[in-house]
DNA sequence: CTGAAAGCGCTAACAC
DNA sequence: GTGTTAGCGCTTTCAG
C-alpha cells in the first residue's frame, strides 16, 4: 500500500541508526563503530553495514550525536563584517582549516553599533560549539563572564589590547598609527589628515596617529570620523569636503582602509590634486584594490588569512587536548608597504 | 571542601535545567516553559525561576532541546566564496534577516572547484538544519537526492537555469550577456572581446554574450578565461597580454565582474588607452568600487543584499508553516547601469 | 570484535 | 498553572 504522499516505497522520514542496524542485522553501536571507529570492526561487518547505509541513504545525526559525546563539532566566529577583504580573508581561511579538520563553522556577524553582544553570544554558546573565535573585544562584563565559564577554547583577534579571556591573535592598533606617522615624518611630511572609521580599532589608529605626531610637536589639518565600515564613498565624500583645507599645502591622511585611501586617491586626481605631490595617502589592510589601482597605494600590510589560518591552528591544538601556553599569545607582525602614493 | 579544582565554590561545569529547577523549586518543565514560553506560567514563578537562571549564569542548551523539539533553529547557506563583494552581501543580509528571527547560520564556503560536495552537504545535512540555502546548481545526482530527502526548505539562489529542488531566487546568465551584447550593438560598437572566469555562471554569461553576437554575425576579438573568482589583477594581467591586437581599434570588452572591469580599466588607463574611446568596458555586480572609481563602470546590477533577504523570508515563510506557492521561483530583475566606460 | 544498558539535556504529550 | 513520563538519536560504558 502507497503512503500517504503516493510515492512509491518511500524512504521513512528520517532513517536513524536502528534502521541501518536492523537493515544489517547488527546493533546500533556496530553502525555507530563503522562510522567513528572503522578500525574496530571486522571488514565483513563494515561491508554489511556501509551497504545498508548507502541504500537507506542514511545521515548520521550529529546533533543527537553531539549531545551524547559532548562534542558538537561546531566552532562559532563572530566578525563584525564581511564586507571587508581584511575580515573576509580571515573568515575564509579560518573556515577552511576548521573544515578541513572536521568542524562546521557558525558565523555571526555583529556588525559595529553596540547592540545586545550577550543575546549574541547567548544564542552562539547555547548550540556548545567546542570552541570561539571572536574579533576585538568589544563585549560587556556580563558577556566577559558568560564566555569565561563556558569553559571551551577562545581566541581573540584583531587586537592585544585588552586582557585577553584566553588566546589571543593580534596587534597594537595605536602602535600601527604611531609608525605610520613617523613613517611620514621621515619622509619629509608635516602637515597631516586623519580620515577614521568610527570603530574602536580605527579610532585607536587614528590616535596613535595623532600622538606620534603630537610629541613632534604637529598638528592636524583635518581629523575626521566616518561611520564603520569604512568605504570607497566615504573616502571621496570625505575629500569633497576638505579639499579646500587639506589640498592648499603638501598635506599626508592617514585613512582606515585601503578603500577610504582609494576614495582619497579617486577624488584628488579627479580634482586635479597631485599624488603624492600635494597630498600623500596611506590606507590600511593591503587589499587587491591597493596594490592594483594607479597610483598604487601605500599601506599597512596584515595578512587576514593567515590570522584566520593561525586562529584555526591554535583551536585546533587546544581541542586536540594540548595545554595552553605563552605562545597562544600573538603579536601579529605588520609592515608598511610603500608604494606611490607617499 | 572545594573541587578539584582549588577554586572556591565554582560552579558546575555546566548549569542545566534540573539544576536550574532545584534552585528555583519546580520542575525542569516548568524552567523550559519559564524560557519558551513565559505566558503559560505565572509571575511569579517566573520571577523566581529567572533569578535562579541569572544567578546560576545557565545557558540552556539548544542542542538538547533541538534534539527533542526536532528544530535546530540553525540554517546552512552554501556560497562558493564571501571574497565577493556579491556574495559577501548576500551572506550578510541572509544571515541578519535569518539571526533576527532566532535562527544561526552554519556557513560553507564552497570554493569553485568540484571538490567533494557530497561530502559537505552530508556534513551540513548531518547537523540537521532547518532550512538550507545554496549558491547555484554544481551538485552531483547523489548530493540532489540527498538534499530532497533532507526534505527541508531549500532556496538556490543566483541561478535560473537548472530544475529547482525546492525554491528559487536567480536569474538567466546567458541572457544577462545576450543582454549586454545588444546594449552595446546600439551604442555601435562592432568590435568585441570577453574575459570571463572559469566558473560555469560567468562562462553562462560570456556564452550569452558570443551568441548574440554571432547572431549578428560578428566574431570576438579575444575571448579569455581566467580562474575564478574574477580579481581586478586578472584583468590587469589580460589587458596587458591582449593589448596589441585588441587595442588597436575601437572595442568594446565585457568582463565577468567589476573586479576585473577595473583591471582591465586601469591597465587601458596606464596604457594610454582611452576609454571609451578605444576601448569600452562592461562590469557586472553593480559594486561599489565600478561606482566610484573614474570613469566609472557601466554594469549590471544585481541586488546582493535584496537577494539574501528574500532568501531569508522566502525560507521563514515555509518554516512558518505556509504552503509552496509557484511565487517561490523568482526570477530577480536586472538592469544595465550605464556609466562612463561605454 | 560485538552487544546491551544507560543516559546526554531537553521538550512533547498528557496528566492533574 | 504545574508536574510526570517518555522519549529525541546517538554514544559511553561495561560485558562478553
Amino acid at each position: 500500500m502507497p503512503d500517504e504522499t503516493g510515492l512509491p516505497a518511500r524512504r521513512s522520514a528520517s532513517v536513524k541508526i536502528t534502521d541501518v542496524a536492523a537493515a544489517a542485522g547488527v546493533a546500533p553501536m556496530t553502525v555507530s563503530r563503522v562510522i567513528n571507529t572503522p578500525d574496530r570492526v571486522s571488514p565483513e561487518t563494515t561491508a554489511r553495514v556501509r551497504a545498508a547505509i548507502e541504500r537507506l541513504g542514511y545521515v548520521p545525526n550529529l546533533i543527537a550525536g553531539g549531545l551524547s559525546s559532548r562534542k558538537s563539532r561546531m566552532v562559532a566566529a563572530v566578525v563584525p563584517t564581511i564586507a571587508h577583504p581584511m575580515f573576509a580573508g580571515v573568515v575564509q581561511a579560518f573556515s577552511d582549516s576548521m573544515r578541513q579538520a572536521g568542524y562546521q563553522v557558525m558565523l555571526s556577524i555583529s556588525g559595529y553599533e553596540d547592540t545586545d553582544d550577550e543575546a549574541m553570544f547567548r544564542a552562539l554558546l547555547g548550540r556548545r560549539p567546542d570552541a570561539l573565535l571572536i574579533t576585538g573585544s568589544a563585549y560587556s562584563p556580563a558577556t566577559r563572564q558568560m564566555l569565561q565559564e563556558a569553559r571551551i577554547p577562545t581566541v581573540e583577534i584583531w587586537d592585544v589590547s585588552t586582557r585577553p579571556i584566553d588566546m589571543m591573535i593580534g596587534f597594537d592598533h595605536a602602535q600601527v598609527g604611531a609608525e605610520v606617522a613617523s613613517f611620514l615624518l621621515a619622509k619629509g611630511h608635516r602637515r597631516f589628515a586623519s580620515l577614521s572609521a568610527g570603530d574602536s580599532r580605527a579610532l585607536a589608529r587614528a590616535r596613535g596617529f595623532r600622538e606620534r605626531l603630537a610629541a613632534e610637536g604637529l598638528g592636524l589639518v583635518a581629523e575626521d570620523i566616518a561611520p564603520a565600515p569604512s568605504t570607497i564613498g566615504a573616502g571621496r565624500a570625505w575629500l569633497r569636503r576638505v579639499a579646500q583645507g587639506v589640498g592648499e599645502k603638501r598635506c599626508a591622511v592617514l585613512c582606515s582602509s585601503d578603500l577610504m585611501a582609494f576614495g582619497v586617491l579617486t577624488e584628488a586626481l579627479a580634482r586635479g590634486l597631485a599624488v603624492p605631490g600635494t597630498l600623500a595617502i596611506c590606507g590600511f589592510g593591503n587589499f587587491e584594490l591597493g596594490a592594483m589601482c594607479e597610483p598604487a597605494i601605500t599601506t599597512v600590510n596584515l595578512e587576514g588569512p593567515g590570522t584566520g589560518r593561525e586562529a584555526a591552528s591554535f583551536l585546533l591544538r587546544r581541542l586536540a587536548g594540548e595545554a595552553s601556553t605563552v605562545a597562544d599569545r600573538v603579536k601579529v607582525p605588520f609592515q608598511i608597504i610603500e608604494r606611490a602614493t607617499t
